[in-house]
DNA sequence: TGATAACCGAGACGGTACGTCCTGTCTTGAG
DNA sequence: CTCAAGACAGGACGTACCGTCTCGGTTATCA
């Protein structure tokens, strides 16, 4: 989206762009990100080198924006009949409830095996590039993570949420553990343990009666 | 320390080995993981670069075991005098403090300039690669999250801790907090928080008098 | 010549081939053609090593390519002024003369230091590699063959040559005994000797009156 | 033959010796001299590495003397019922007849298909190798060649050949163009060809009546 | 409505590192 | 005490990519 140096993209193609994601993601997919290459991908999109060096600074830069325009697309196509947590998350006055299903939609979008080469890739260059771990939390994580913020203050208005809880510390009670799991594969990421998670996290946070 | 493609060896160099694992570590440390070759750490540690590929299939195999030892020094170290969590989580009777402590020291560990480097590099390697991970998790976190399991067993029999409440997935609620913000460095890693973190994890797991 | 698989360019740099016959010829010259390495050309060259690789097939091949490089340039320098065997055996009538001209020639050239290692090199290389011994024999060896049969077929219209003997067998009395000293290094190769072996072959060649 | 740094032969393993010299003509005869290793020879031999260098300084080295010891066994075979130039190049009183049998009797030699790679080999090592050259030559080719200067010294004294020729050069004339033949592979080396070698060369050598 | 940029595909270039192979030396352990 | 087995430091091999750099050949403004 930032290209490293504009070039002023007026003229761009959108069809090597188009290409470039495609094969990037395809690329990923197949071999892992270590064994895709820069001139793996421009071959396979049918595309010069200097045209992927033109607009993306690193390899991991352009699978990124790849990765965005997935999103993107998937949550257009998902978006318009309410749909998930891209759209916030559900207020049905039962916090515990609305965590689970939020949750477990997590859950199944962390197993599922198309997002899952990318989706690490992307996040062990993040640990270990710390510019590309920014735009990858500034522009993935935070946005969803802000969704739970203004549920649980919503719980928290409404008295199902101790007011002096802070939101962002409840909300990583309830996402860090989804993520250690799928991240280390310790053990296995289930709707159990979301479940789980929840009320062992909400057990601490709402208030005593 | 499981070759690839075991050569059996008593004949092994210990010298060598020792100087791969110091090549490995300073070199991470100083240029990063990504720009660490098997070349640069053979030079380095005055080594012909087969003796690096007879014992160990990837750089990532050598920077784990380099590791490894690392950590085995050091609690060597530090272990006769009782110690750390390496020997069992202190049980004071007061569940919230003994884990505090640990979390701090927890938390000190992964603010520790000298450590973040090989550790980081170590984690996005295992990320991605599946087997690797699996080292790393049986070698270097199971240990440790064992202690945790232990401990709290002990409050459980102490009723300190509700006798339903799973010891394995408190100890993720404590842990992955930590390590979700020291990975993914969202917000800053503090005593403060590992404190806060004790305090609401345990809030849902305490029997209510 | 021929690249080993044709990146039929035209894009290829020129600087860069000259930089490689030169960096070759240098280094076969001073240290040998056993310890000469492709990756010193390519270093003394200022060169990568793929851009060797890109056109020719083998050390040999280059070596080859310099060495018929040089050849044409000497060629080329001493060419405009009628000049040596290059163009043509001379003809002054008397066979014996003009033979020991060229073949004293051919004494002082097998005989010139420079010429020495890049022509022992490529020679030995076309004992062992009979594909590259082709090349060598017909770049380097046939067109100068050539001459002498002219020459001698010439002598035989003059009747200075026996009407039914084979000039190519003729011409090969002639040259081989030089060639057999100088490859093996079993006599000195000197001016004298040139002489005598054309009188003792012209002594089976010449009518007899 | 000549241990590099004599180790005081006295205990120096025969079937060792016997396992290398089988061992390293055949791997040159099945991959060539380029291909074949000391490790490989060694392997093959089931023989350490270390025993090869005890006794020998090089490749060529072992090779030289594996096919000494083939040419030395040979002779033996052949040798007792009289046998061919090993033991003197016969005299009939008709040179040129005796000098064709020979002579063919060394093409044949030079187009066996079991001789050849190891003769290429060694051939081309000591056109490079100038101490490894004059070592073929003092060893193989002077006494083969010694035997041509007595059968022509006494052709000399018979009358059959002018008194003025040099015996040594006459022989030069006789046998490099068979040998040029067959290193530089211009053309094919028949009985036919050696036979016209010897009345072309024996033309001029032979007194004009 | 050309001229004239920029982008495009292609791919050669100087490099770096890869993982393999072999060299020649040194060490170990079984016989 | 010898010798096979093979680890060791070193270094070249030939390959794969890196990121930069031309090269012509389209487009797609703007003069």
């Amino acid at each position: 989206m930032a290209p490293h140096k504009a070039p002023v993209s007026s003229r761009r193609s959108d069809r090597s762009r188009r290409a470039i994601y495609d094969a990037a993601l395809a690329l990923v997919g197949e071999s892992g990100y270590r064994r895709t290459t820069i001139e793996g991908i421009a071959a396979r999109a049918g595309v010069g080198k200097q045209t992927i060096y033109r607009w993306w600074p690193s390899k991991a830069a352009v699978l990124m924006e790849a990765f965005l325009d997935l999103a993107a697309r998937a949550a257009e196509e998902a978006g318009p009949q309410a749909g998930g947590a891209e759209y916030g998350i559900p207020d049905t006055g039962d916090l515990a409830a609305d965590l689970k299903l939020v949750l477990r939609a997590t859950v199944d979008e962390l197993n599922d095996p198309l997002m899952e080469a990318p989706t690490r890739a992307l996040t062990a260059e993040g640990i270990v590039d710390a510019k590309l771990g920014a735009e990858f939390v500034g522009k993935l994580l935070d946005p969803q993570l802000a969704l739970y913020v203004t549920r649980l203050r919503a719980a928290q208005e409404a008295g199902q949420l101790r007011p002096d809880a802070d939101p962002r510390i409840a909300l990583e009670l309830l996402i860090a553990p989804l993520t250690h799991r799928w991240l280390l594969r310790t053990l296995p990421l289930t709707h159990a343990y979301a479940d789980t998670i929840v009320d062992y996290a909400l057990g601490g946070l709402t208030p005593r009666s």
